[in-house]
Parts: C-alpha cells; structure tokens; sequence
DNA sequence: CTGAAAGCGCTAACAA
DNA sequence: TTGTTAGCGCTTTCAG
C-alpha cells in the first residue's frame, strides 16, 4: 500500500491537519514545519489519493469521452486535444467506446455515474439528451461533442456541418456535376444528419439530382460493402459525396474493383479530413474539421464547467469546416478540360 | 449529488449494512427485504459511488493505459481490445498520452499512482522498469505492451518484433534487393530495437547491406522528412524497410516527390499492418501484429493480477508477427520478371 | 500557527 | 436475518 498522510504526519510529527495544510494551503504553515513536512512527503514518495480527496469533494477531477469509433482516426484527434487540456487542469480521461450502439453508450454512461466524474464529453449515439437527464441532474458537467447543442443545458463544441455538407455538393455542383450521390451511414447518426441537411439544401438550389445511399457502419469496410452492392443495383453517378472519410476510402476500393477510375469516371469526397486521406491511393477531396481543437475546446469548456459550475454558462462553440480539394474530384466531363 | 446508500437505506427503512448486503451478499438478505431495497435503489437511481468502495478496498477498478502516440491506428486498435476486456471486467480504462517524452510519461505516471489504480498497462518510452519501480512497490500490476518483459516482476503482451523484423528483411532479399535500408525511429524506441535487431540478424546472414537512416517521430510527417533528406543526400536503395506504416506512408510520399515509383524503383515494407495500409496510394506490404488481440490479451493478464495478486504468477504472452504482401515491393529487376 | 475531530460513501466484522 | 460500528484517506472547521 501506498503511503497515507498519516504517515506523512508521524514522519514529521505533526498532525494529520497540518500535512493537510503543507499540501493545500502552504502560506497558513510556518517554514520550518513546512520543510520538514515536505521532506517527509519526499522520502516516503507520498502521494494524494484522489479517491479519499474526491470523497470529500463530491465530484473527481475525472472526465469521461464517450466515442462511437475509437479507431477512426478523427476522434483520436479529438481525443488528443482533449487529453492535453485535461492533463493541463490535472485531469484525467476515462476513455469510453459506444461502438455506435445505444446499449453500450448506456453502460457507460452508468460506469461514469459510477466514477462521479465531473464532466462528460459526448459524441451521442442518439440525438436525445434523455440518456443524459439523470448526469445532468446531478450536477455532471456534460459538453456535446460534434453536434451543436440541442437544449440549454449543456455546452457543446461542434463543427458547422450544414455548412460542411453545402461545401462538398457545392464543390461537386462546380465542377459540373448533375448526379450526386451521397453516402451516407447508419440512419440517425447525429452528426451526420447536418452533414446531409447542408448537402440536400445545396443541391436543390442548384437544381441537381441526389441519391441516397447508406453504409451500415462509418467504416472502410462497411463503404465497401455498400457501394459494392449499389454497383451491382446499377447504381451510376459521376459524384459521391460521402458521410466521412472511412466510407469514402472504402467506396473507392469498391469502385476500382468495379473497374471504375477515381477522379476520372467517379469524382469522391469524403469528410473529416483523416491524415490518411492525402496519403490515400487517390489523395481524398475532403472537407476539413478542426479536430485537434475541437477537442481542446470542448474539454476546455467542461473542466471550466466543473470548476465553477455557479458562475458557468453554457456555450456553444463552433468552428467552420474547410474544403481540402485534392486529386480524388475532376469536371464532370474530363474531355472538356 | 447522486443519492447514497443512506438515502437508499432511509427510502426503504432499514439500515445502511442491509443495502451493502443486498448489492454485495443478496443470498444474506430475506427475499421481502431485498425487493424492498431494490426497489429504493431504482426508484433513488441509486449508483454506488466507485470512490467510496476504492476508498475501503485500496485500490481502484481502474487500468491505466499508457501509449506513446494515440493518433497511431496502430495503438488505437490496441486500445479497442484494452477496452473490451476492462468493460467486461467492469473495469474502467484511463488513456494517457505519453507522446514518445519521458517526462510526460512520468508525470502519467504520478497521475495513475495518485488514482490509486489497479494495473497500468504500458509501451514504455524508455526500456528501464526504474519509472515503474514505485508503482511495483505498490503492489500495481503493470504488464508491458509491445515489449516482452525486461524483468520477472512484471507480465508482458507482446509481439516477436525480432521474429517480424526478420521477415521484413527476408521478403525483400528473397525478392532479390542487396541494398537495403532501414527507416528506424528515433533512438532508443524500444519496442523498435527488436525490429531493428531481427533485420540486422537476417541481412547479415544474408550478406546483405543495410543503410539506417532515422525518423525524428514514428509519424508520417517525420518519415516523409527523413526520407527527404536522406534522397537529398544521395541515398540509393531499392528496399525501404520502415519501423512503421506511418514512417512507410510518409516515406513514400518523399520517394514520390522525387519522381521514384513504388515498387518499380523502391520496394517499401511498413510495420503494423494499419488498416490504411491496405488503402494507401500503393497497397503496403506490412507485416500484421493482431493488435486487438494483444491488447485484449494484456488487458486481460492486469486484470488477472489486480483480482487475485496471490497466486497471479507472471507470464509473457507473445504473438506471432505475419507478413503481409501487397503491391508496394517487387523483385529487386523488374526487366527480370 | 498547530492539533483534534467530524464526515464524505462504502464494506465487513460483529452484535443482536 | 438485520442493525451497529469502525475505518479506508482526506479536507475543513473549530479550538487551543
């Protein structure tokens, strides 16, 4: 076992109180205990148990990040930004995994309730805050990750994805395009409705045909599949805009298999902006998030949330997407060139 | 502030080692009373507070994971088998970035020491257990990921590195390529040195000769610019073995700027076998690790260990490298095909 | 300036 | 079968 403070205290003979003090208020200690105090704590390498600290204040100096993907590459990004602006306030992250399913998400957010976490970052499974009412009512700090705030009573950081969608189907419109088709995930992905909306929004005003099509997961491999499967339902359009990166990535192996050349007979773009996507067999048009500071930001604001939860108000900050045009969209008719 | 068992134990008039025994001992409590409880305890939305039961026990249901990139696909997917596994074991994953710095690493480690953690799972910066010691002392189960055990103190997940740096080597000598070089990390990454050591072994037997050039970080970035500099500097191989698919991806892309094609000019072979390695501009020849796996299987020996320290016996678990072979390398002359 | 003591929420030993 | 109680490590009054 690890020292305690009572050890702390015996060492230097002075009383629990006083170690109390050394630690958290060290101008009410006179020099020469405190010295003596310190070196105790250094020669018995003790440390604070955030447990018993945490006991007492009610709430830990822990946050919980609920993802639906942990291994797409765009939350990680996010995850880094969180993690640094929680390692700077001395937090610290509990990583949660909802894989896209509800149920999971559930479990979590028990375990978080479990851990008296002081803030939660939430990239939802679902669009309602329902799951979230009973964290909310016990003062947990919640901050929506991705998606603009849908009541009053959380913060939320988020990227403009109605602008993001109308940036890549503008971009396609541009170039000539007249049959988009937008792949899309799973039905009711939050964040991913947005994206839709702004892409919808721009094609009608440009008068330009759009088909939908769904993945079953935000996946390469699930991209793969269902364009494979559009292919064969005789599916042709000369543009594909797709619901993130994953699913462009994958769309593309399944329209080379197809014998079908991207930018040439199929124009992509995908959304996110992975690292990967420059360096992909065909380097990826895409429409850039801020990720890293998306993170930052959202962390920022909970830590800000639980250290003050009297004066906080909440926020909604959002940053504006970017389109990255690379090698993956061409005109419409590469003859006209 | 969430309700207690007092709460718990008031709602439903009996005392507060009734509630303890309904929720640890059911078997103990007559049927009438316990539904009585359980009742209380949903209609309260009654969660039991982690710290307080930390607090009694010592230690908490808690694993630290340290990683030193968690933008790496590779740690990630990792992460995903930690994670499974902790869930399972209603365990609860702490992620901490150590970004390859020694000192961010430390400071992690006081943070997971403070948390009164039960395991910590760790692809350590440095090769020495010395930062670990005090957690040791503390009776933390610690297992290395990525690293076989450099002592008996501690369990260790791992894949046979020198194993797979060797089949690295062998594929490209079979293919006929004499000059070799080697991408490494920087210095002193040790889950590298075995990669590193296992190609040395396999070209020396072959009499074959490796260049080493070295990355700054294991990132694209870093291997694009290291690969840069050393084309600047008249470097001339025909096979390009790199410590990782990030450094592989990033080299590629330097070899490209320099108007080299892969294969045709340079074979390359990363390390990891990351998802995008199969989607990159040239399908990468990488050798796989079963990542998930070695996480999951890690997780699962710290868990054995926080649960039963007794008659935890120390183990290594070691999976088995494989090569996979894509379109990034060809025979050494391709005339001679 | 320092010490003593209460209490945060829970479990386990013991009493009834 | 149920209740009572001590104590895990810490912070914070309140006395001295």
């Amino acid at each position: 076992m690890a020292a305690s403070m009572k050890d702390v205290a015996a060492r230097a003979s002075v009383s629990l109180g006083t170690v109390s003090n050394v630690l958290n208020h060290p101008d009410l200690v006179a020099t020469s205990t405190r010295l003596r105090v310190e070196e105790a704590i250094r020669d018995l390498g003790f440390i604070p148990s955030a447990a018993a600290q945490q006991l007492r204040a009610g709430r830990a100096k822990v946050l919980g990040l609920v993802v639906p993907d942990i291994a797409n590459p765009y939350f990680m990004e996010v995850a880094r930004g969180v993690e640094d602006a929680a390692l700077e306030s001395g937090y610290v992250v509990i990583l949660c995994n909802s894989d896209e399913q509800a149920e999971r998400e559930d479990r979590y957010l028990a375990v978080l309730e479990s851990q008296r976490v002081g803030g939660i970052l939430i990239a939802p499974v679902r669009k309602s805050l329902k799951p979230l009412s009973r964290l909310l009512q016990h003062g947990v700090a919640v901050t929506l990750l991705g998606n603009a705030a849908i009541s009053h009573d959380v913060c939320s950081a988020s990227v403009d994805d109605t602008l993001g969608g109308g940036l890549a189907a503008e971009h396609a419109i541009e170039l000539g395009h007249t049959r988009l088709v937008w792949l899309a995930g799973p039905r009711d992905i939050p964040r991913v409705s947005d994206r839709e909306a702004g892409l919808m929004k721009a094609a009608r005003s440009a008068k330009v045909h759009v088909t939908r099509i769904a993945a079953a997961q935000m996946t390469t491999a699930a991209g793969d599949t269902a364009m494979d499967s559009a292919l064969a339902n005789g599916l042709d359009a000369t543009a594909l805009l797709c619901a993130n990166d994953l699913l462009a990535l994958g769309a593309i192996r399944a329209l080379n298999r197809a014998g079908l050349k991207v930018p040439d007979d199929v124009s992509v773009i995908g959304y996110d902006d992975i690292e990967f996507a420059a360096s992909a067999a065909v380097p990826l048009t895409s429409v850039r998030q801020p990720k890293y500071e998306l993170g930052y930001a959202a962390a920022k604001l909970v830590i800000g949330e639980c250290e003050d939860p009297a004066t906080h108000a909440h926020q909604r900050v959002q940053f504006q997407p970017q389109l990255i045009v690379r090698a993956s969209t061409a005109p419409s008719r590469p003859r006209t060139r």
